[in-house]
DNA sequence: ACATAAACTAAGCGTTTGCTTAGAAATATA
DNA sequence: TATATTTCTAAGCAAACGCTTAGTTTATGT
């Protein structure tokens, strides 16, 4: 009936989301798009509509990717333990050839304004907040009160931010001791 | 001998400054910011040579607007405590109508590549650093040992770069109690 | 009053931006 | 094999980008 998809939606996705990742949204350019998704601009229009839905699709990839870590801290049973591991796997998980990219949301969330890209902004919180959730979750099995949980995971959710930026300026070992200094009374 | 300047250097600049803050390094233009400096392209380019020698002299503008809180932090003889001082002050330095800015240093440390800009990075780098060692200045006067205090000094920076990106999450109350839990141990 | 030098206005330079379109190439059905 | 339908390539659109230049206005020293 008609010709086939030269390539795999998923797979020039994949490319899109490590390109927005290591270069923020607005200095990503569709050209630059269509080298490293090896397509061109024809298709990528085709398939994604416009710059921001390859940037939304980019997104529900990057979910998909860093289910790697939140997977384990949403079947861990070792409270404020298990988000202290995460905080290394997420190190580890940010990294890209020794060079740490911070995280694609965080890194999102600092560059834009909500006013002028509503929709992204917020795909952004919502996953934040999905974040923010499992800490919430794993907190509740060291039963602290309610208020103090909330208030915990605010704290956590602020420290993993900071790594964000921190990652991008300290050293590998300054990171480490910083996150054992979030955890330093547990 | 010749015609005066109809416009302050400083002045513009402080324009310029609050436009850069506002939208960041490149979602900040040329023509938005001949418009908020109230001068022609051609002033700007006379004065500073170009958009980098613009922001170059922004951030001196910022360093010199945030010594109102970091004169504070300079002087203040409490250890921890005026640390502590000074994050409720970057708070309410970073606020702009009720709305929260970040800091520009970090928005911009967030934005950039090093590789890219490394003029720009070094002066951010070289800036941050210097809150940091107000930051060691003050734990020593609690007599802790040395490498502790430059532990809790990067981790306080890690929660103040946390700051930059969750003020624009989060509430104001949430900010404060975040803040609360950064030194609840003090 | 006049010449001179700096600061002004405004038009325009080449390049890059996100996005579109015309037409050729390829494949599944009839 | 012929036809229909989709995907491909590649050229091109208007607008915005950082920056420059030609020509006018303004103020100062003589």
């Amino acid at each position: 009936m008609a010709r086939k998809k030269q390539y795999n939606e998923q797979a020039v996705i994949e490319k899109a989301m490590a390109l927005f990742w290591r270069n923020g949204y607005e200095n990503t350019s569709v050209r630059m798009l269509e080298k490293e998704m090896g397509i061109n601009q024809f298709s990528i229009y085709a398939s994604f509509g416009n710059k921001q839905g390859v940037f939304l699709e980019s997104i529900k990839c990057y979910r998909k990717q860093i289910r790697k870590i939140t997977d384990i801290l949403e079947n861990g049973k070792n409270g404020i333990k298990d988000i202290k591991d995460y905080f290394f796997n997420f190190l580890e998980f940010s990294k890209e050839n020794a060079c740490y990219k911070g995280c694609l949301v965080t890194n999102t969330v600092s560059e834009l304004k909500s006013e002028e890209n509503p929709l992204i902004m917020k795909e952004l919180l919502f996953f934040s907040n999905e974040i923010k959730q499992l800490f919430v979750r794993s907190l509740q099995q060291d039963d602290y009160e309610e208020v103090l949980i909330n208030k915990k995971a605010n704290f956590l959710m602020n420290n993993l931010l900071g790594l964000s930026i921190a990652s991008k300026v300290y050293s590998t070992k300054e990171l480490e001791d910083i996150i054992e200094m979030t955890f330093i009374n547990n």
